[in-house]
DNA sequence: GGAACTATTGTTAGAAG
DNA sequence: GCTTCTAACAATAGTTC
């Protein structure tokens, strides 16, 4: 049980690295659920394993269940108060995106729409981590957003995004 | 200094629950740190407080510190062989979404596009988490994207999108 | 090759400044 | 509010089975 501390750095080892993997990922899962549990807030994690082509995230995407756990927790103490923070929460956070948006008006430059799609798809997952109250919507834009890659998927073609009633705008090309 | 053993539950009292947040904040991104440099592999950790609009993340968005970091500490170690495992794992992440869009061919639902894009931008900084070799084209996409939705928001109007050469499909529709 | 063990280090709840 | 302190509790590195 020689067990010395612990420097803080890369282990070379690769054995000594992957089996302290599982321990750690395991460590760093409970310290989030904990936070959600005594604080009754959203707190997740998410691990890109090398071992694993799929990022390992808390809560489970699947399941739900954590989040489920949460409202039955705060049902017991004071769900509807805390159901009207969140709402004024979640406005807060629309506030201030529509002012960082504001602050992005620039010069036409190309946008890769799918790389973003890719990507939005990659880390869509990770949307649950936004609150429970979108749960509902949020399976659904995942869906539509699937929809949406997909036609391009089919287009294999170049994208073109338009404003209704306005001049057409080239957004970006097809790989 | 009476210490008992805590309750794995909702803390009622709400100065202790205010009060315990950042410790524990501070020791879930700890841990997400240490998993980043030990095991040499992305983790991140996020937090919605209550008592902050933005989301906190690590690694931070800002600085991109922990990530470079991350490949100095590499770099002394084994970073072509790293890089090649990075680029490994990306392509099988690209082929699981690509089985995933594949399964995704359903019916022509109507996607509200603002709200992906809204939410997008709310997680948007997670991408980070995607990699440390997306970095360069990250920062574009996350501008490019702005500039998108800035765009819908000067129109307040109807978004298209549209398949050159194809059929126009109408998506969406504006808040 | 994973589950169990445990000495040791690490984290934190409550209090005090 | 925020640091700091520290007894008590928790996590885990190295090892064994």
């Amino acid at each position: 049980m020689t067990r010395r501390k612990v420097k803080l750095a890369f282990i070379v080892n690769n054995s000594s690295r992957k089996n302290n993997l599982p321990k750690r990922k395991r460590g760093l899962f409970k310290k989030a659920y904990e936070i959600f549990t005594l604080c009754g807030i959203n707190a997740g994690a998410i691990i890109y394993s090398p071992y694993d082509p799929t990022p390992e995230v808390w809560p489970s995407v699947e399941g739900y269940e954590p989040s489920d756990y949460y409202f039955l927790e705060l049902a017991e103490i004071d769900r509807h108060n805390n159901m009207f923070n969140q709402q004024e929460f979640v406005q807060q956070r629309i506030t201030k995106a529509d002012k960082l948006l504001l602050k992005k008006k620039k010069d036409n430059r190309e946008v890769n729409l799918m790389e973003d799609m890719y990507r939005f798809l990659q880390i869509g997952q990770l949307t649950i981590l936004a609150g429970v109250h979108t749960k509902p919507a949020l399976a659904r834009d995942l869906n539509d957003l699937g929809y949406l890659v997909d036609m391009y998927l089919n287009s294999r073609n170049r994208l073109i995004l338009i404003l209704e009633g306005g001049s057409d705008v080239e957004i970006g090309e097809s790989l």
